[in-house]
RNA sequence: GAGCUCGUAGCUCAGUAGGUAGAGCAACGCCCUUUUAAGGCGUGGGUCCUGGGUUCGAGCCCCAGCGAGCUCACCA
């Protein structure tokens, strides 16, 4: 490790020195320098689910006779000399639970060994419970097991790790100097339990499709690019996996669903990282709203899995994942126009396209004029920049999904459904029998972003390829997320796709909202960092 | 990509008005056989993110860069 840049500064180097020095000491008292082994009898949770506070009420005696003996193993994480004898506590599992060692239970070996021990080291034990004067559980020990060392230092110990940079770069030591973070991706995968049951359990079957594609698709987004070597073939990461899963249905499995990352080019926020987990699933001979109702039942499913309850707490509001607001994307915009744009629109401002511009004319003139505050200010940049593309002869659709983001998507705090979605932004779902304008979908929004996507799919291949058709000159116009041609799946619903619902759901964002996390860097355990400088020393 | 804020010991943080760099934890030595953010005495530890500039003098002021957080833009 000579000069290499694993050491941060001179002080980490001389410490790892010590440590070094410590581990030849230890290896004199005949132990092993880096052991494979230690027999446990019981892991820390165990200990304390049998032993811990909730049976104090038996009293102290409880535990004497006959002795209860344990072997337990865990990392240090505070360690208290006291002359002849000392503390120290482990951690495993997230759990903690105090050692005492004295000379006189351990030997002259043994406490020579305990006075080599570091904070971080792992080591085993074995002794018999007891109580201290304070009532706390604790191991008196009878022999210690070094299993093996820190050699470096630990971060503050009442703090733990705060900076949320190396948090986020060295997520090995957050995870277990600061048990929140670890509880966040305990409950993570608890989630992903939870998802797996409720669709095994509805006679889903769970698949996997390709991640690198030749035509990524299935999303609005820029893909990352990709090469094979060996077949000459340029690739994408794939955005969603949505085609390929319809691809399933048209083959016979009428319900199916995937569990994994998708890849998208583009910037970070505390609510995207560019590769995220997404939820898909289809269900054959359903519609998106039957996929409204399953979702709601979902939705609750995995909070009382996770959480035993559907009430989470999110950025200090309280959100019930059990009660479910529906509206339309019309009334939604209707519903929560801002007072400062002036009067509410009428359902007729949105199906024509000369009326549409004058309400946003309307109120960007209102947003214009009023108190220099910042929602005026930010009203007013989104009406212009709705009312510029309208000018451009954006189509009415794609408008009105603009507007809806702008003044109605981050009050949606509470569970809430938005259903009608315009056609000219949903280049994959069946279009309303009675209004070709706007189609079968919904997407769901909870803690003010949106969690999941859903709809009737398209299963017409003639209007499919007149919809990617559409979306080709999109891109011809410059719109490099609008969707590629996708000659093979117009193929595979030509062989005929059954009726079909499908829905996409963030995972990462569920998670977000079952841990209160504000940012989705503080459930996904390695979120994409930038380059760090490189290290002087090396 | 833009704006705002931040970067001081391994970690958590102070640093007055521009005048020789501080504390706690951690580390090292000694004392201590029921402590628990153990305690007591002592010691060591710094490229103040990097590079320029202003100044007699810069952790502090100015410029550029790097990294991070938040907000916005793009999106799920």
């Amino acid at each position: 490790m000579e000069g290499s840049s694993v050491f941060d500064s001179e002080f980490e180097r001389s410490l790892f020195d010590l440590r070094k020095a410590k581990l030849e000491e230890i290896v004199k008292l005949g132990q092993a320098a880096y052991p494979n082994h230690f027999s446990a009898s019981h892991t820390v949770p165990e200990v304390r689910a049998q032993w811990g506070e909730a049976q104090f009420d038996s009293g102290p005696e409880a535990l004497e006779a006959p002795r209860v003996t344990v072997a337990v193993a865990g990392r240090i994480m505070a360690i208290r000399a006291q002359g002849k004898a000392g503390f120290a506590t482990l951690q495993q599992g997230g759990q903690r639970l105090q050692i005492y060692v004295r000379l006189d239970a351990v030997g002259e070996q043994g406490f020579a060994l305990y006075k080599l021990l570091d904070m971080g080291d792992h080591i085993g034990v074995t002794g018999y419970l007891f109580r201290t004067r304070t009532g706390e559980l604790t191991v008196h020990v009878e022999t210690l097991t070094f299993l093996a060392k820190a050699m470096l230092a630990l971060p503050e110990k009442f703090h733990g790790l705060a900076d949320v940079e190396l948090r986020y770069r060295q997520r090995y030591v957050d995870l277990f100097t600061n048990l929140d973070a670890r509880e966040v991706f305990v409950k993570r995968g608890k989630t992903l339990k939870a998802l797996r049951q409720f669709f095994d359990e509805r006679g889903f079957l769970e698949v996997e499709t390709p991640m690198m594609q030749q035509v990524a698709g299935g999303a609005a987004a820029r893909p990352f690019t990709t090469h094979h070597n060996a077949l000459d073939l340029d690739l994408f990461l794939r955005i969603a996996p949505e085609l390929y899963l319809k691809r399933l249905v048209v083959g016979g499995f009428d319900r199916v669903y995937e569990i994994n990352r998708n890849f998208r080019n583009e910037g970070v926020s505390t609510q995207h990282n560019p590769e995220f987990t997404m939820l898909e699933f289809y269900q054959a001979y359903a519609n998106y709203h039957d996929l409204m109702m399953l979702t709601e039942e979902l939705i609750a499913f995995v909070a009382k899995e996770v959480n035993g309850t559907t009430i989470t707490n999110f950025g200090g509001v309280e959100i019930d994942l059990g009660k479910w607001t529906r509206l339309t994307m019309r009334e939604a915009i209707i519903k929560w126009w801002p007072e400062e744009a002036g009067p509410v629109p009428a359902i007729a401002d949105f199906s024509d396209n000369a009326l549409f511009g004058s309400l946003i004319e309307r109120a960007m003139a209102k947003t214009s004029n009023g108190p220099m505050a910042i929602s005026y200010t930010m009203l007013n940049i989104g009406f212009g920049r709705i009312y510029w593309n309208w000018k451009n002869s954006t189509p009415l659709g794609k408008l009105i999904a603009e507007l809806f983001e702008l003044v109605a998507e981050s009050n949606l705090i509470q569970p809430t459904i938005i259903y009608e979605f315009p056609t000219a932004v949903s280049p994959l779902s069946k279009q309303n029998p009675d209004n070709p304008d706007w189609v079968e979908r919904f997407e769901f929004y909870c803690g003010g972003f949106e969690l999941g996507n859903a709809f009737s799919e398209l299963n017409d291949p003639v209007e499919q390829h007149k919809r990617f058709a559409q979306q080709l000159e999109d891109r011809a116009h410059g719109d490099d997320e609008a969707h590629q041609m996708d000659e093979d799946y117009v193929r595979a619903l030509a062989y005929g796709l059954p009726p079909t619902a499908g829905e996409g759901i963030g995972i990462d964002r569920l998670v977000m909202l079952l841990t209160g996390s504000k940012s989705i860097r503080d459930v996904i355990l390695f979120p994409l960092m930038r380059k760090q400088p490189l290290a002087s020393s090396s």
